[in-house]
Formats: C-alpha cells, structure tokens, sequence
DNA sequence: GTCTATAAATGGATAGAC
DNA sequence: GTCTATCCATTTATAGAC
C-alpha cells in the first residue's frame, strides 16, 4: 500500500542481504517495477534513504524488545526472546542484522545512517545488560565482572553469529547463540 | 618494491577499511601514483585482485597463528597470542578483520574469495578449538559443551568486536575481549 | 611495467511532462 | 506519484604505444 512504506521495506532487505554501498535505486526499481526516478520523488538522495531505513529499523527492534520484557519477568525467557529475534533474522537465509551491516561498512555509510545504527547498537546491548542483571539478582544466570561488558559480548557474539551463519549454515550460527546461553547458566 | 605485493597491501587495507565492494581500482592508483592501467597489467579483474588478497591474508595469519604455537606450549599464552592479533587489528583504528569483512559483505563478494575467508574462518575455530582442549585438559580452562561450540563463539565475537570496536570504540572492543577470557577462567 | 585513450555499463540524481 | 529523458561521475576493463 503505503509506497514509502514498501521502499523501506525492500531497501531493509537489501541492506540485510547485500550491504549498504552494494545496493542501488536500480534493485529497487526492478523489485518495486517503478522507475528509479518515482523512487527519488520519495527518497531524493542514498542517505536519506538510508537514514530513514535505519529510523525504522530501530522502531522495529527496539519496540520488540520492549513487548518481550512486557511478556515475562523472568530473565531467561526475556533473553530467549532475544535470541528468538537473531534465530528469525538467521531462517531468512542471506540477511544479517542491519545495524550489524552498517557496522561493517562502517567507513562508507553516511553519518546519519551510521549515528541511527549506533543508537540501536547502545540500546540493545543496555537492555541486554538490564536482562543480566536481574539474572544475576535472581540467582539464576551466572557471568564474571560487569554486566555491560558480558552484554557486549553478546551483542557482538549475536552479530558475528549471523555473519558466520549466512556463510556456514545456520546450524553453525544456533549452536553460537546456544554457546551463549549456555555458559550463563548458574552452577 | 614488489608491485604486485604493494598492490595486494593497500587493497588489503582498503578491504579492512571500506570492504571489498566499496573499493576501487581508483583508490589502489591514487595510493600508488600509477594509473588503473597499470594495475590491471598485475591484476587483469577485481575478482582476481580479491582473490589474491584472501590468499595472502589467509597465509599471513595462519603463519602467525602457527607461530604462536610453536612460541609457547601454555593455552592461555596461546589464547593471548591469538587476542594479540585482534587487538592489533583494533589499534590500526578503522580496520576490521578482512574475513570478517567478506562474511559481512558475503552475497557481493566473488566465490573464490569468498570460500578462500571461509577457509581461513574454519582453519581459526579449528586452532581455538585445539587450545581450548588442552586448556581443559590442563584444568586452567573451563567452558559448557563442545570445545568446538565454545571456539566458533570466541571466533564470532572477536569479529564482533572489531565491528563494534570500530564505531564505538578501541575500548569497547578490548572490554569484550577481556570478557571472552574472563568466561574461561576455571573456578 | 607503465602510460594514454577509450569503451561500455552502472550509479546517483534532476527536469519537466502527464 | 509516476514517467521519459538526460546528465555527469564513477567503475571495471581493454587496446595499443612507449
């Protein structure tokens, strides 16, 4: 329906299957059958596509990890629901994670794009330190010194994953993120 | 000297810094002074510029990770000798591992340089994964599961790392390092 | 080995009609 | 909002002289 809405929508998956600088008005054209000049009208330059790709690709994340905290209390199913979000990037085959795509591209990405991404990076990985936290309170997850640095690790462990994933098999990239559970299991 | 090898470094580098399709032939002539004619004569396409820049870079660090090895019988020197190596990639500001980079970029990246990283990435869990068993063995080292499991997640987040490191900060990516061997420590 | 010159294709972008 | 037509820069690549 919404033009703009499908624009985005596409372009969000060229970024997740081919990147940020290899991806042009030309593939959006040929998957959308309107010309690259109808796609300007509603994106007048790369960047600002790109930023706006980048906006709703945060709302998306972020807003889903909020329902997650709002379904349960408990710090296991909170960080499942987590690795749920990884585990559906990984069955679509050929995507990664956005905001890991701008990362690695990070020197030829326009700066708005980049600061969005950077954004959603800090976010996830506060609320991932928030999940750590309350598992380590309750008694039931167990990791060494600071939570933020262990939720880094596993932002940064969850990214490698599906890198590692579209180009090992997707058995590879579960048994990463199962790894990851299981060395927070408490003893 | 070596035109061909000075050719192979900076697109190395510009690999690392901008990733393989955000790189040209126009960059490697302005670094060198000498026309893209020129480097096509030593590289008639890019595909096989790629190519041979894999190649190289998968000899260099499987070299150096060979000689840690060899430089000490201890899993935890060993372990260090391999975060060296990541760390020293942090310090050069800009630069992401190459094979991380084509994994990252892996739908737009020609095959033979594709399977070439890949090779590079198995043959790296491989060597973790043999220090991770003599580490248990020893008794200094403990993790969950599969040695295997445990050496893919150390893999996927220290490219992780890099990518997060690069945008966020050489700190950052050092506090996730230093997580990894702290999840190792034996209790 | 390096150059000039040039080709052919693609990329991002704009003007103006419908 | 979409189209045709067009622009200009860039990209990969080749031919042929020095």
């Amino acid at each position: 329906m919404d033009r703009k809405e499908q624009i985005l929508e596409i372009a969000t998956e060229l970024i997740q299957t081919r990147g940020y600088s290899a991806f042009s008005y030309q593939d959006l054209s040929d998957r959308l059958g309107i010309t690259k000049a109808s796609i300007h009208h509603h994106f007048p330059s790369k960047a600002e596509l790109g930023l706006a790709v980048a906006e709703r690709y945060f709302a998306d994340v972020t807003s889903a990890l909020g329902e997650v905290k709002r379904a349960s209390d408990d710090p296991w199913e909170q960080l499942d629901g987590y690795v749920g979000q990884i585990l559906s990037i990984i069955k679509t085959r050929d995507r990664i994670c956005a905001a890991g795509a701008v990362h690695s591209e990070f020197n030829v990405v326009p700066e708005s794009m980049r600061d969005e991404m950077c954004r959603l990076a800090k976010h996830i990985i506060a609320w991932i330190t928030d999940v750590l936290e309350s598992g380590r309170r309750a008694g039931v997850m167990d990791f060494p010194g600071d939570p933020k640095a262990e939720a880094a690790l596993i932002f940064a462990a969850a990214q490698g994953a599906m890198q590692f994933g579209r180009a090992h098999g997707a058995v590879k990239a579960r048994q990463i993120l199962q790894q990851i559970k299981e060395s927070l299991r408490a003893k």
